[in-house]
DNA sequence: CGAGTTTGACCAGCGC
DNA sequence: GCGCTGGTCAAACTCG
């Protein structure tokens, strides 16, 4: 479903929005309680470091949600304002299908290896952002719909992170050259598509890679209490 | 009893 | 065209 870096599709020259601003576009929202944390790409093109000791904390409940049909065109691509563009052409596009379909499996440890800086305690390292594809089923037709995507890796004893959503689980596989299953989430909040995948790297058990796809229409569904002042977001950079 | 999880089956996309 | 693989569905099951 999503375009493989094999295939070239991720060097088509195509300028994406920053990750990050697609991580705000998502709602993204994490825990500070699973640090260290290690935001990672499908592909390098720029790393950034979120720093601080409590980056993850800051990050938390300080993501607005992006409304509904914000900034995506329906083609995969996210919304860009000229400013955005400029300031997006460091940053190259990654694989509308990075780390799903074939190689995946292998995809989750090699693109995420490509962080040299390693799972440094307490820093937030994002260094991409992969615009994904995903197929919706109705009826018995499926049509393609793309999401915005967004990956990052945690050290956790934990699989499941606390991000500020609900999320009920609705498929596990086992893919192929890993020995931990993935399992697959929706967000579920009514009407919101957005969906997540966790699965454990095949090279650190340790490690867990939570991919979100789409973007969420509704705050964290306990945002009130446990976010923080917008103003501490530093996540547009 | 409702919500969430498990799990086998099914389907679509891709490579050969 | 066929086989492989990842993603999704949905019935059965579990839990509170």
């Amino acid at each position: 479903m999503f375009p493989s870096t094999s295939k070239g599709v991720m060097n088509q020259g195509l300028v994406e929005n920053p990750e990050i601003m697609a991580t705000s576009h998502m709602g993204f929202n994490l825990q500070a309680s699973h640090l260290p944390l290690t935001f990672s790409p499908y592909s390098l093109s720029k790393t950034c470091t979120v720093g601080g000791e409590d980056a993850v904390s800051r990050l938390r409940g300080n993501l607005p949600s992006l409304p509904p049909d914000h900034g995506n065109d329906g083609s995969g691509r996210l919304g860009q304002s000229p400013t955005q563009r400029s300031s997006s052409d460091l940053w190259s596009r990654t694989g509308d299908r990075a780390a799903s379909d074939k190689g995946s499996s292998v995809a989750a440890g090699e693109y995420y290896s490509n962080n040299k800086n390693g799972p440094a305690a307490n820093n937030i390292i994002i260094d991409g952002l992969s615009v994904g594809a995903m197929r919706m089923k109705k009826v018995k037709v499926r049509r393609k719909v793309r999401e915005p995507r967004f990956c990052f890796k945690t050290m956790s004893e934990v699989d499941v992170l606390d991000d500020g959503y609900k999320w009920r689980k609705y498929g596990q596989k086992v893919v192929k050259n890993t020995q931990h299953p993935r399992s697959y989430y929706r967000c579920t909040q009514e009407n919101c598509r957005v969906k997540k995948r966790i699965e454990r790297m095949a090279e650190d058990p340790r490690m867990v890679i939570t991919t979100y796809e789409g973007r969420h229409v509704h705050s964290p569904s306990h945002a009130e209490e446990e976010s923080q002042p917008s103003s501490e977001v530093t996540l547009f950079w």
